[in-house]
DNA sequence: GAGGGTTATTTTTGGTCTCGGAAATACTTC
DNA sequence: GAAGTATTTCCGAGACCAAAAATAACCCTC
C-alpha cells in the first residue's frame, strides 16, 4: 500500500469481490458498487477477461441502447480444493473459481488414528478422489485447515490438543500430492474470510463467528480484516475464563469456556444434573446432543433444563466479546448451533443482554449463521483463492486478509 | 485508500511519524524507516517544510561530506491541547506540535459536582487557564478524553456511568470556548493512540493497554488501528466476565473484571478479608491502595494476600485477552498500577501462564507501562494533532486511525 | 590562505503507472 | 437513420522510483 501498483491491486481486488457477491455485474453496476470510475473498471476488467478470472456471461438486452454485458467470475478458469481437517473427518470439497461447490469427499477418522501419518494419508486420498472427479481442469489452489494452533505462513500444525501434534509440517507433507500452490490455516480463520466473502456487507462490520463444536472458537474479523494476533492464534474463545476455579478445562486451565459450552461439556452438564438420563449416549457427543435437541423439540424438561444452563454460558461468554469488542453482529455456527441453535439463541440472548453493557448491547445482532455446506472447506478454498489472485502476474488482492503467499509443489 | 492522493497521504504520513518517533530525523534516515525512496521522502519533506509542520532544527557535519540536516516536528509551528476528564479531576496539558508537554492544569472533581454544566465550566475554565498561559501561539486543535461511552463522530458522551450522564453533547457544549478543532474522545482510545505514537514499533504489533484504575478498560490496537467497535465502545475489558454469578458489578451485572480488580474492589477485598485492617481509609481509593502498596513495600501479610488475591483474577482476565487476541504485549496502566504495579505484576503473571494456552502465551509479553506523564492527556492531544494534519491542505494523514474529522467554532 | 579532492546528502530529471473526467465509439431497438 | 445506453479511448494531473546532477561541507596540498 505505498504505490501506484498497489492501488491497482486493491481495486481489482474490490472488483473481483463485488463481482462475486452480487453473482455477477455490469461494468456500469460495479461503479456503483466500488466507488470507481468508469475508466477504472473498464480498465481492470479488459485485464480480468484476458487473464480469464472473469467471463462475460450474458447480455442483458434493454428496450434501446446497448445491451449490458454480465461479467462473472470465471467457473471454467479452474477449480480449488477446500479442505476441512476436523477432529472426526476429513472434507474435501472442489469449487469452481466462482467458489460454487461442486462436488465433496468425506472419509471419516477413527478415534485411533491419530499420528500425523495416518490423518495426512487421509487428507491425500481424499485430495487424489477429488482431484480424478476433475481431471483435465487446472487446480488453482488448495486451502486446508486444520484445528488447533496453525502457523499459516510457515505451513505448519504448530500445536492441535486432540491429536497431541507438536510442529507437524503439514504443507509439506501435503506438498507432493498436489501440483498446485497449498495454503494451510485454522477453521476459525477459514469461517471468518467465509462468511466475508458471502456477505459483501461484512467487509464494513467488525464481526464475530462463535463455532460451536467439540471445541468452541471464534472466527473475528475487523474493519474488514481477519484478526489474527501475532502467533496466528487468536480466536481462542473457548479458553477465555467465565467461571474462576471452574470446571477443569482439556487445555489444563480451569472455568474455561469451552468446558461448559463445547458439547463435551454440555454432557457433563447433563450427566452431573441427570445421571441417569435416557438422552445420555455414552461418549457420543453428536447422538446425545442430537437426542437433547430431539427432546427439547418434544418440551422434555430436562433437556431444556440442561439447554438454559447451557446458555447461560453462552450469553456470559458472548456478553464478553460483545463488551471487549463491541462488534456489529455476532453468529452462532457449527454443528452444536445446527442441532441446538434454535433452541440456545433466545435464552442466551437474555443472559447476553443481562451481562452486557447497553451500548454495544443495543448495536450487536446476536444471529445464527446460516452456512450453505460446510463453511470451512469453504473459507479454505477461499484463502486458497485469494492466494491465486495475489500469485497472477498483474492480479489482485488485498494485502491484508490474504496469507503471505507461499508456493509449494 | 484508493487513489494516488491517499497514497501520498499515508507516506506522507508515516514521514511525520518516523520523524517524531525518531526525536528528529535527516531525510536518508527517513529513507530507511519508511522504506520510501529519496525522491519521494525528499518531495514530502519540501512539502511538509513549506507548510512550517517540520523544520530543520540542526545540521550535523560529518568529518567528510555534506553535513546532514535534522528534521523534527517544528515546536514553533503552534501547539494542542489535551483534556483528560475523569472522575476525580479534569487535568487540560499543553503540548508543542512535537507532542512535547509545555504546561498544564489541573482541576479537582468535588463528588457533588456532576451535572454536565458543572463538569463543563471546570474544564472550561482549565483550558482558559492554558489558552491564556499560550497567548500568541496557534492552537491547532484540542483533543478531549471522556470518561464511559463516547460517539467520538459525533462528539457526544453517550453514557458515563459514574455521572449518569445521557448523551450529553461536549463538544458543542465546549465549542464556543475554543476557536480550535475539537476531537472527543474515550480514554482508553486516548491510551491506545499515545502507545502508538511514543513507541513506533507498535504500529507493527498487537497490543492491549490495560487501564487500571477506579474503572477498569482496554485500549486494543489491532494491525496498527485503535480497535473502537460499531459504537466506538470497544475496549470495555472491565465487564467480562470471570466469576459467573460472582460480585455485583456498578454496571449491574455481577463478576465483572472490574468488580474485583477495580480500586474498588480490591478495597472490597480487603475489607472482606481483613474488615478491621488499619489500611483502610474509609472510601477513600487512592489512600486505602497507596497504604496497601507501602504495607507491601515492608512484606506485610494481610497487603500481600489481599495483592495476591487481585493478581489472580488480574491474571485471569489477562489470559481471556491473551487468549482471544493473541497480542504481543500487555501492558498495564494507570494510577493503580503505578502504585501497586511492581507487587501485582509477577504474581499476575504466574496466574496469567496458568490460564492462557502455550502458544499465545510465549509469545506476549506482559510489563508495566512506563508513560510519561498523563498518558491520557497526551493521546487526546495526538487524536488533536492526528487531525490538524488531516486538515492540512495536501496534508497528511491515516485514514484508519485518525477519527473522522469535524470542525468546530 | 586559496584551491582542488573527497564524500555523503539532497535535489532534479525522466520514465512509468494510476486515477478521473470527458469525448468518442459500439451496439441494439424503433 | 435516430435514439439511447454501455463501453472504450484519450488526455491531464499526480505519485512513485531509479539514476544522474548538484550541493555543502571537510581535508590536504601548494
Amino acid at each position: 500500500m505505498r504505490t501506484a501498483a498497489d492501488i491497482r491491486r486493491m481495486n481489482s481486488f474490490a472488483v473481483v469481490r463485488a463481482i462475486h457477491a452480487n453473482g455477477g455485474a455490469s461494468r456500469r453496476e460495479l461503479v456503483d458498487i466500488t466507488g470507481l470510475s468508469f475508466a477504472t473498471v473498464a480498465a481492470i476488467c479488459t485485464k480480468l477477461l484476458e487473464l480469464g478470472v472473469i467471463a462475460e456471461v450474458a447480455r442483458k438486452r434493454a428496450p434501446a441502447g446497448r445491451p449490458t454485458a454480465t461479467l462473472s467470475l470465471n467457473p471454467e478458469h479452474g477449480f480449488l480444493l477446500g479442505v476441512d481437517i476436523a477432529e472426526t473427518y476429513v472434507h474435501v470439497e472442489a469449487f469452481d473459481a466462482a467458489l460454487e461447490p461442486i462436488s465433496s469427499t468425506q472419509y471419516d477418522i477413527d478415534t485411533h488414528e491419530r499420528s500425523p501419518d495416518q490423518v495426512v494419508e487421509r487428507v491425500k486420498s481424499a485430495i487424489a478422489a477429488e482431484r480424478a472427479r476433475h481431471q483435465g481442469r487446472a487446480l488453482l489452489g488448495v486451502g486446508v485447515s486444520a484445528p488447533g494452533q496453525v502457523d499459516q505462513v510457515g505451513g505448519t500444525s504448530v500445536f492441535a490438543p486432540n491429536w497431541d501434534w507438536h510442529d507437524v509440517p503439514l504443507r509439506d507433507m501435503l506438498a507432493d500430492s498436489v501440483d498446485a500452490p497449498l495454503f494451510l490455516d485454522n477453521p476459525l480463520k477459514s469461517l471468518a474470510i467465509a462468511e466475508m466473502w458471502a456477505h459483501p456487507e461484512r467487509r464494513g462490520q467488525d464481526f464475530v463467528v462463535l463455532n460451536l463444536g467439540t471445541g468452541v472458537g471464534a472466527g473475528i474479523a475487523i474493519g474488514g480484516r481477519v484478526v489474527r494476533g501475532r502467533m496466528n492464534s487468536a480466536g481462542e474463545w473457548g479458553h477465555m475464563v467465565i467461571v474462576a476455579d471452574g470446571r477443569a478445562c482439556r487445555c489444563g486451565s480451569r472455568g474455561c469456556v469451552e468446558a461448559y459450552v463445547g458439547a463435551p461439556g454440555i454432557l457433563q452438564t447433563l450427566r452431573e444434573a441427570y445421571p441417569d438420563s435416557p438422552l445420555l449416549h455414552g461418549d457420543d457427543q453428536t447422538a446425545t446432543i442430537a437426542a437433547l435437541a430431539a427432546a427439547a423439540d418434544d418440551g422434555d424438561p430436562a433437556a431444556l433444563d440442561v439447554i438454559e444452563r447451557t446458555s447461560h454460558y453462552l450469553g456470559i461468554a458472548t456478553a464478553s466479546i460483545v463488551n471487549l469488542l463491541n462488534p456489529d453482529i455476532v453468529l452462532l455456527g457449527s454443528w452444536v448451533a445446527e442441532l441446538l441453535g434454535k433452541h440456545l439463541l433466545d435464552r442466551a440472548r437474555t443472559h447476553l443482554q443481562a451481562h452486557a453493557l447497553a451500548v454495544p448491547m443495543a448495536a450487536v445482532a446476536f444471529e445464527l449463521q446460516h452456512p450453505r455446506g460446510n463453511s470451512v472447506s469453504l473459507g479454505s478454498a477461499t484463502f486458497a483463492l485469494e492466494g491465486y489472485l495475489d500469485s497472477v502476474p498483474d492480479g489482485t488482492t488485498d494485502p491484508e486478509t490474504t496469507p503471505r503467499r507461499r508456493t509449494v509443489g
